[in-house]
DNA sequence: ACACCTTTTTAGAATCATTATAAACTACAA
DNA sequence: TTGTAGTTTATAATGATTCTAAAAAGGTGT
């Protein structure tokens, strides 16, 4: 199994329950959105077995700290996630309240001139929100 | 009292609790950051009476909805908002959970190249998260 | 000033995502 | 297999925000 290794070079112990929660979010190529709610009931649907809420919490922020996952930054009732964690930024349509990926491509470099001492650029990440 | 114009132009009604948020929010030219626990804060040391918890939630977002307050949209356990309405971006330090204004030419132009049929762009912000 | 209606304020309860707890379980190395 | 540190789990706790419904205040017409 390819997650094992992913998890073991993280310092993550391949447990069952990582292991069937990398298989929804990593098995596609295809990246998407989601919010813990989102996942859960994806794992409810696909799993046999229940996993504890608390795990799923535990779950994803593990992946988020090794980077297998980015928090997208909105200011809403649940906290989004990206599968896809290369640098790219986000469309957020205010009326449906969803979040729409743009690549890389869709928008030109960003340049930050600014520097703060002793503090690094961790990301940098645009929300462009959308109305009609 | 030149706030009560500001709120009748907006069809708020100037009430004591409104006019006392309204100076302590914009009475002075610098702009800032703020959280409702900030702001609850603030008002408890800067006004005689009490306001109540539910009035600084109802004040501020029918501030944010007529357009004097911005919501920043950050991943938080608690909500941040900014006195400084015109289109600028921000830094957010990790560690100490703060914010840091990046003035309009602190990042260079932003280019969205994309576009969506009937929607029009309302904001573009950029967050640039801060490590050590 | 008074009456009337609507908006606003208020304390406290309710909600709901998230985090903490502490006991049971598991991976894995010795 | 045994020990131990890391994980999972159900449940409780937390904490920001929203709801509720009753009291207070703004605004208008008389």
């Amino acid at each position: 199994m390819k997650y094992i290794e992913k998890l073991r070079n993280s310092g993550l112990r391949p447990t069952k329950q990582r292991l069937q929660i990398c298989e929804i979010l990593f098995e596609t190529k295809k990246t998407f959105h989601f919010t813990i709610n989102d996942l859960a009931i994806k794992i409810k649907d696909q799993t046999k077995n229940k996993i504890s809420l608390a795990t799923i919490y535990n779950t994803v922020h593990a992946f988020e700290k090794k980077g297998y996952l980015k928090q997208i930054p909105i200011n809403s009732t649940q906290t989004y996630f990206d599968t896809n964690t290369t640098e790219h930024h986000h469309f957020y349509d205010l009326k449906e309240e969803k979040l729409i990926d743009l690549e890389n491509c869709d928008v030109g470099p960003i340049n930050i001139k600014k520097k703060i001492d002793g503090k690094k650029i961790k990301s940098v990440e645009v929300l462009v929100k959308l109305g009609d």
